[in-house]
DNA sequence: ACGAATCTTTACAAAAAAGTCAAGATTGAT
DNA sequence: ATCAATCTTGACTTTTTTGTAAAGATTCGT
């Protein structure tokens, strides 16, 4: 169970983005110096998130990448979602249209349990979390965590 | 974020073979069968598993696999992690000896609050799941979930 | 002892993911 | 207009993961 490298890496970005330069935006040069990544591999992952409608683009000499919208309307669910794939896919035990859905693998599906509770776990962190909520102390992180139990209960 | 091929397959198998047959124990063909793999790859997941601890093999012709413990006695945390290599291996933000190791990565490591919010849920559930729980039906299975609290707060 | 049924191991092949390269297109400053 | 700095795209290579194949070793019942 883990994050894939587009991930880790697509999320760093972006939030490498939102940290450092608002207003002015940052370079893939910037970018890949910062986070220790080739360029090609951050222009790889600025084309997701830019399709994602997450950033901004522009080109020529003053151009970079900017936040598409303000850092607190960012949710980093759909974030992952769209640098991951699927959020969760579980190959056989669901099918795409959700965790409800049918079984079409085994006769019973014995992992489906399991899947669903680390899912609405990992789920109610990630759709409370927003980029400003990253970008503060881990102190707030916590706190923003502690809702959770709405979700579960 | 999602489960490796391997961590599924095997914790199904782990769960047939816990199902099935608890006293006679499950041939490699058997559980091929039940859960649509082929026979390499069912022998593949289950010398991970024995190598593990969490089950027994015998050979012969009256051979096969049974559980090495308790059903009650084997947690899912440390089955997933054998089989799936590290549970949320992060590969630059921290290195293997924990969540709160330094970052050797970037300059400020932005993604670890997400990373140990994260691992903190989930960690959370597959701890205290076991095998036996995830035997017993789904309203089970949710007030297990429920403990998460106390870990998180 | 024999043989059938079973597990065991190593090496290999196929598929998916990750990362790189190179050529092109656009823009803003001068 | 020109140039340098930037983004854009598609094809390619490498690495990792996944799955397969085949030959071998062990055990139990007869």
């Amino acid at each position: 169970m883990k994050f894939s490298a587009q991930e880790e890496y697509g999320l760093r970005c972006l939030l490498r983005i939102a940290k450092e330069s608002p207003d002015d935006g940052l370079t893939i040069p910037e970018i890949s110096a910062a986070e220790g990544l080739t360029q090609a591999n951050v222009a790889k992952l600025l084309r997701i998130l830019r399709m994602g409608g997450f950033i901004d683009s522009s080109r020529g000499q003053t151009g970079g990448y900017k936040l598409a919208k303000k850092p607190e309307e960012i949710l980093i669910a759909p974030v992952l979602s769209a640098l991951g794939g699927r959020l969760f896919e579980s190959s056989f035990c669901f099918d795409h249209s959700g965790v409800d859905s049918i079984c079409t693998h085994s006769i019973d599906c014995s992992v489906r349990s399991l899947w669903r509770a680390v899912q609405n776990a990992v789920d109610a962190v990630t759709m409370k979390l927003t980029l400003r909520d990253m970008m503060n102390s881990e102190e707030q992180v916590q706190s923003v965590v502690t809702p959770l139990v709405e979700t579960i209960n």
